[in-house]
DNA sequence: GTCTATAATCGGATAGAC
DNA sequence: GTCTATCCGATTATAGAC
């Protein structure tokens, strides 16, 4: 019935893949280290999926998937005031970079290794979850909380909330929590 | 004499180089790619440089010198006023990025790829150019033109910009200039 | 400095037995 | 569902002639 597969195995093999996705990039990451990380041979890697494609498409949506939920539940339990609601979804955003880890990093930074059609077929994902996030700041304008053009602001937004990737370390003294409000603190126009 | 060969013919490989780079990513650009990029033949490549790991080393250093030279003329222009100098910094990384373009691209975005050594060597480059940052963004938090703390806010506002590499079309209606305008405007406390 | 030719290795993927 | 064995194209890099 289903298109997709969604095994609980194949999920335990999608998380797998994506610690190493993250680990050394998608184009390092040969099938025969998957493999062994699984705890199969490389031969029996293609039982569960087409091909290395297919592993990252899984991956990637996974991800999208996870950032959506995330960022649908935080924004629900404050609909009300606008800056609750934007330090909720810059929260949410860290927490699946960094707490839930792997799959959002990879659908954020190995986008570009999709081939089209599976980039088609899960980009309203992405959408999705732009448009909650421009949904958020449009808010947040409006309450004049924060400034400038609705396009922009999320994109800068996003950007620094991505770029944390390469230099935060978890294991320091400050939680993801601690990052996303100091970045919303730095932008309010208090 | 010198250890670092820097003939012209060098520098215009080297910036073939970072344009291929830029377009496919360092991993899938392959010595044949390169080598055809200089209209030459692959084997003949290997006579410029030792080999491909040589080649992202020279993009890479290649792309911060340019990036820390065109910054420090840009805060020289002026020395006195802090958001004037915010403005320049942020102007003069969106410039290195789009308009020079490619090798300060590859050496924010292929940094990993380096191996340990010439990462180790390179690294005085980026400290300096981070330095130059976060020197500018002091002289702003003291001026009271932004708020927070000096090392997450740097990193902020450097994951904003460099970022836009993934959306912004600089053949569509607003220059480089305007977005670092908006930026800056964004985070300012006026 | 560039060429041709090729070595040596590694990559994704398949076939067929169990 | 996993294994072994293997195909075969692609990749980095070298050797030696011109």
């Amino acid at each position: 019935m289903n298109v997709i597969n969604t095994s609980v195995r194949r999920k335990e093999l999608t998380r797998l893949a994506a610690q190493l996705f993250v680990q050394e990039g998608f184009d390092r990451t040969t099938v025969r280290m998957l493999a062994q990380e699984m705890g199969i041979k490389s031969g029996s890697l293609f039982h569960h999926f087409k091909d290395k494609q297919e592993i990252l498409a899984a991956v990637i949506e996974e991800g999208m998937q996870n950032a959506l939920t995330i960022a649908r539940q935080s924004i629900e339990h404050c609909s009300s005031d606008p800056e609750a609601r934007l330090r909720a979804m810059a929260r949410a955003h860290l927490e699946t970079l960094f707490t839930d880890r792997n799959a959002h990093v990879v659908a954020l930074f190995e986008w570009r290794r999709l081939d089209p059609v599976a980039s088609a077929h899960l980009s309203h994902l992405r959408d999705a979850y732009e448009a909650l996030w421009v949904q958020v700041i449009d808010d947040a304008l409006e309450a004049q909380l924060i400034r400038g053009d609705r396009f922009l602001v999320s994109r800068f937004i996003l950007g620094a909330l991505n770029w944390t990737v390469r230099w935060y370390d978890p294991s320091g003294p400050r939680t993801p929590d601690d990052l996303a409000d100091e970045l919303v603190a730095m932008i309010m126009a208090h």
